[in-house]
DNA sequence: TTGTAGGCGTTATCAT
DNA sequence: ATGATAACGCCTACAA
């Protein structure tokens, strides 16, 4: 009663060649006569014939899928970065099949697992350092794997990152100028994306301004524009004079809930966020931020990554992009 | 030389039983003595066997994963949908393999015929109001699919929408109290999400307030951030005194760009965005908008859709969920 | 409770 | 240039 699915072989019925013939068509395979091609093809736009991918994963082995794995799609950093992968995987042809692991090292390994099941041709992993349980599963795989905005402390998965301890270290700079008391706005600390380089950075940067560390000018977040909101009391109260923060969602909700208590950025407080991402330019006085290029950080490591799966050589296994500070409003 | 890919045979041969038993505990089939379970499990641990998705696929004909169809991941009003939609499917063990279509016809067609040649179980479709290609193409397949704020005009298809004409009637009602000249700032108008349905709730609204429909007030956009900043200029030569905008970026763009050339808001220009999306608060002043469950919009369409693929009876097929209209700093 | 065997829709290797 | 015919790794009646 209903359209069956038709196969290769009702097209090699249908245009009286052997399905091997379809199928070379198909896959443009050169040895088939001009004629041939020409009549199969007329039977393909006929019957409306579509190549079931399965089936074709099954006996090639290969999907023309990757799977990304994604802390939160819904943060304007991740996003971006994952447009950028999206774009370069498409020009190879390639599919990309998302997981968020709301940076969680449980749920990682589960989707990262379910990924893998799915024999996608590739990875990408997003965002975060990586656990010592997420590496060994990573260690017994042949698919190629990209991190892409994470670092691997080991050193031993191709990565595609900026230099953040560099860049905090001179970002912490920057206000050392103005400021002394900088906080350290970080993500979650057990788990920070890029958190020890970044704290590392921070921490480089105050030596030098001969600035003592204090834990009390460092600060967890969730990574979300309330924790922001949240966060500017408890940072005003600390004393700071200035914060470098590590996601931007969370530096506009710092400077939002800054600015609605009255205090003058920058002024009376700097800030330097971490990302560049669109947001930045959404507040006034604009986000002073560490700049990086994030749709090229996914583009650059989807690029790698097409390099791994086709099995190229690749010379650089540690991509490490540029990255500047933008002076914006939030400095002075 | 290397790990060969280990399947349900080796699994079978090693525990001593039959493949078909272990695809049974595999899939959880009730009929397996327990003793033979454990055994099987534990070889299963030993080998590190991972069953491959993609002959279960080819097998069951099923995939348990779905696609998704978006204009653009990096915007944060899709963004926010592709969570909702991701969580929920991820509840109910699906994958999600996204593409972007950049609102093109084209690209669309494009993204959906490679995903459904993949055999995904369910695609949802983000967006746009549907041309009649996509729709035929979409008549003609039987993998269920479910709209997400967009409107199939011909009502065909199962959508989860907010009521799209109603909510911008009621917005530039609002506009109108303060404003003779409100100008519409929509998307690409021969393809704007929900255009049509918001272009007669502004019409139907100006005619309630007396007000003549003017071409030049009707400003398209290209859905970004600095189209909104790039446009402040030409909407404030035009006259007009409020505006109601289609995307948030845009709106966050033009508000910016406006306060920037000096314009004071909202005590002679108002806005009103239209999703509700987090960046309305980023600004300063934020930015009223009509309200709208982001979120729930992704959810919803994505618990519809798993009701189509079990095959599950749904009463309603056009979903419209509540909206409202949030007065935030952009309105007097 | 467990095993056997026939698909699922392609690709790929040999022949012809 | 074209056609048989095995895989590919698993599911699923059907038997036992």
């Amino acid at each position: 009663m209903d359209n069956e699915t038709i196969t290769i072989y009702d097209v090699a019925r249908e245009a009286g060649v052997s399905m091997a013939t379809v199928s070379r068509v198909v896959n443009g395979n050169q040895n088939v006569k001009e004629t041939t091609r020409r009549k199969v093809l007329d039977v393909i736009e006929r019957l409306d014939y579509r190549p079931n991918a399965v089936a074709r994963g099954l006996a090639s082995k290969k999907t023309t899928t990757v799977g990304v794995v994604i802390p939160d799609i819904a943060n304007s950093y991740f996003a971006s970065l994952a447009r950028g992968i999206d774009d370069i995987a498409t020009m190879y042809k390639y599919n990309i099949v998302i997981a968020n692991s709301d940076g969680d090292d449980n749920k990682e390994i589960n989707v990262v697992n379910t990924l893998l099941a799915k024999q996608v041709d590739g990875l990408v992993f997003l965002g975060h350092d990586l656990s010592d349980k997420i590496r060994a599963e990573f260690s017994r795989t042949r698919t190629p794997i990209v991190l892409a905005g994470a670092v691997d402390h080991e050193n031993q998965i191709p990565s595609v990152n900026i230099d953040y301890n560099k860049a905090t270290k001179e970002a912490t700079l920057v206000l050392g100028k103005h400021s002394q008391k900088i906080a350290l706005i970080s993500g979650p600390m057990v788990n920070a994306i890029n958190g020890k380089e970044r704290l590392v950075g921070y921490q480089a940067a105050l030596k030098e301004l001969n600035q003592t560390f204090s834990e009390g000018l460092v600060f967890e977040t969730n990574y979300s524009f309330n924790d922001g909101v949240k966060l500017a009391e408890r940072v005003k109260i600390s004393g700071a004079t200035a914060a470098i923060v590590s996601d931007d969602e969370v530096a506009v909700g710092l400077l939002n809930g800054l600015v609605d208590r009255g205090v003058k950025i920058p002024e009376e407080f700097e800030i330097i966020t971490a990302n560049d991402s669109v947001i930045t330019e959404f507040t006034r006085p604009t986000l002073s931020s560490i700049e990086q290029p994030l749709y090229d950080l996914g583009a650059v490591s989807m690029r790698l990554l097409t390099k791994m799966m086709h099995k190229e050589e690749v010379s650089e296994k540690s991509i490490i992009l540029p990255h500047g500070i933008v002076m914006r409003g939030s400095t002075k």
